[in-house]
DNA sequence: CTGTTAGCGCATTCAT
DNA sequence: ATGAATGCGCTAACAG
């Protein structure tokens, strides 16, 4: 608190310090920058710390953004911040990327493609120096637009089949593969589905999974047995989930394609007057945050939602570095984690 | 596609579109903006948007942000990504700021001050226009080092006493009355708190609030009955609790600074071999997502989160568009949700 | 080691 | 109605 100044101050500028300092601005650059720190002379780098902190100078980050083609921000495209899994998953992202030195600009489509494009392109006009999308859907040119420009882009969670980005998903079929183990293991021998959106490869991936798996242990695969949710969420979970019941009253048990819409389930159930698990079990997917806590505790397929954050940062890191990267594909491995919603078949 | 080309095209600047167009690029530039786009002539225009739409002009936002001093873009800085209370904030703050054509800037200081001041310079850095905090402490003068740059400041869920700066808050005090009122009007007399830390608005208030509502009721109030937990989660929330029964064995019920740290009490309870609501009744603080799931669902006082987000943003806004205008203090409204954690007295 | 110069891409005065 | 010129704040050659 050198000088009494009014509250509100302008912001210094390399020119101040310079001023202050008494030397070219170019040499206030240097001192500022720590890899050329080193070819400025002792006392005048001396100078220029007093006089930077003198005036509180801060760097523009915009002004080096527009120098050095650099923003040290990424945008991250969420279908939707009110899906616990997804907020697990900006957490891995955004921790990662903040140890990066990088900014997350964050971008809730909820669930529109419209919405999502907007954030694309808005991100791009920021100068995002790549996009994570967690909100990819299989017809969405939107994100080939973004790649055009070169601009680095990692799918996660969902991806795409045409394989052309970098991504990171859980092993969608086999989280299918250890629901119906669990079932059938337990006895149960009319399992129904809830898929969800056939548009997000998850929900795709998910239900032929199911179908899979039930064909290789010579189970019929019926395709009255399944319903697409037409979104993650809870209410439509339980709106598929009605469906179902009104064409099959004959089902043991049913694996929802998230917990949300195990969730849902768990609604329809009730309004029936059916309890779970003693009439129908219900296995979700993905192991939400308190999964476990519901009642009855949700047995699930774990995915491990952070790391994959985690990972689809470090694969976004990889390709800020080197642009013309190969694609890479990462699949993690989901477990079963059986809970409360599942017990033996009784018919 | 009128030009084949490689698949990485370098974007097109104003000189590009100027050049294809054949007029000059001040002239782009009028015609790329809709208050100045009234300036230029109706053919030459349409010769410009051509150019724009041939070239696939984006105008890059880093320059005009340098140029123009607004950034269109605001960080918002919270204590905890897996915090559902949180998110939901986040939810309604994104919405109205995407709206108003702002991005986000999102920082996750996971409880660390320091890493809440880091995000504040780097956000400030990025030229931000504008910061809400969803994270401040007492003690926070990172905070008043950013208004000291004039950068607009409003802080969300949490407060500072010093009252400088805008404010959404639900009514912190009026949440622990209404807890108390219920539990108060179930029988119990012998009725625990805790806590959440002292170093946060809430934390503060809602045990003031406690300590009134007994005082009101001419109910004794002991500092033996109240535990500080050092920060809002599950783990700390049963940790607290775990000590307040160490204290005390005769308490027939617990409010809680909020739902997680009620979560807690559950788990403390738990690990007693205790029941609720049978042996303690429970209510937690700001109806996270879910809370009505729980087993047992749990009685809380709702706090309307999202909204309290977009109020947040809303303060923001106005402040953007008047840095100089006086601080507001917003204050929500909670109201009780009776659920299955709380339940008549029985000693 | 430090100063000079030249932009990054854009908006905006001032002329014309 | 359009062109010319200037500079936002910074980095990066290039000289010296």
């Amino acid at each position: 608190m050198s000088t009494t100044q009014s509250d509100r101050q302008v912001p210094a500028t390399l020119r101040d310090v310079a001023r202050v300092a008494r030397v070219h601005l170019s040499t206030v650059s240097r001192a500022m920058n720590v890899e050329t720190r080193s070819l400025v002379n002792a006392d005048t780098l001396a100078r220029v710390l007093q006089a930077v902190d003198e005036l509180d100078y801060r760097p523009n980050q915009t002004a080096r953004a527009l120098r050095m083609k650099r923003s040290l921000s990424v945008g991250v495209i969420v279908p939707d911040l009110l899906n616990p899994m997804i907020v697990q998953m900006i957490g891995g992202i955004e921790g990662r990327l903040g140890e990066a030195g990088y900014l997350v600009l964050l971008g809730n489509s909820n669930h529109s493609d419209e919405r999502a494009k907007l954030f694309l392109e808005t991100m791009s006009a920021h100068q995002v120096e790549g996009i994570i999308s967690t909100a990819a859907t299989e017809d969405d040119d939107a994100l080939r637009d973004i790649a055009r420009f070169g601009r680095p882009l990692v799918l996660a969670n969902r991806s795409m089949t045409s394989g052309s980005f970098s991504s990171v998903v859980p092993d969608d079929q086999q989280c299918s593969e250890l629901a119906i183990e669990h079932l059938v293991a337990l006895g149960h021998q009319r399992i129904g589905h809830i898929a969800g959106p056939p548009t997000v490869s998850n929900g795709l991936l998910r239900r032929r999974g199911y179908e899979v798996a039930l064909a290789r242990r010579g189970m019929p695969v019926r395709s009255e047995r399944v319903q697409a949710a037409v979104r993650y969420t809870v209410e439509e979970g339980e709106r598929a989930c009605e469906k179902l019941f009104a064409r099959c009253n004959d089902l043991t048990a049913i694996y929802a394609g998230n917990d949300l819409l195990a969730i849902g389930c768990l609604d329809a159930l009730a309004r029936r007057g059916l309890h779970c698990p003693e009439d129908i079990s219900i296995v979700g997917c993905n192991d939400m945050p308190f999964s476990g806590r519901f009642d009855p505790p949700l047995t699930t397929i774990h995915v491990p939602l952070a790391e994959l954050g985690e990972i689809a940062a470090d694969l976004l890191l990889e390709l800020i570095v080197d642009h013309r990267r190969e694609p890479r594909h990462v699949i993690v491995d989901p477990y079963l984690v059986v809970r409360g919603s599942t017990a033996p078949a009784l018919r």
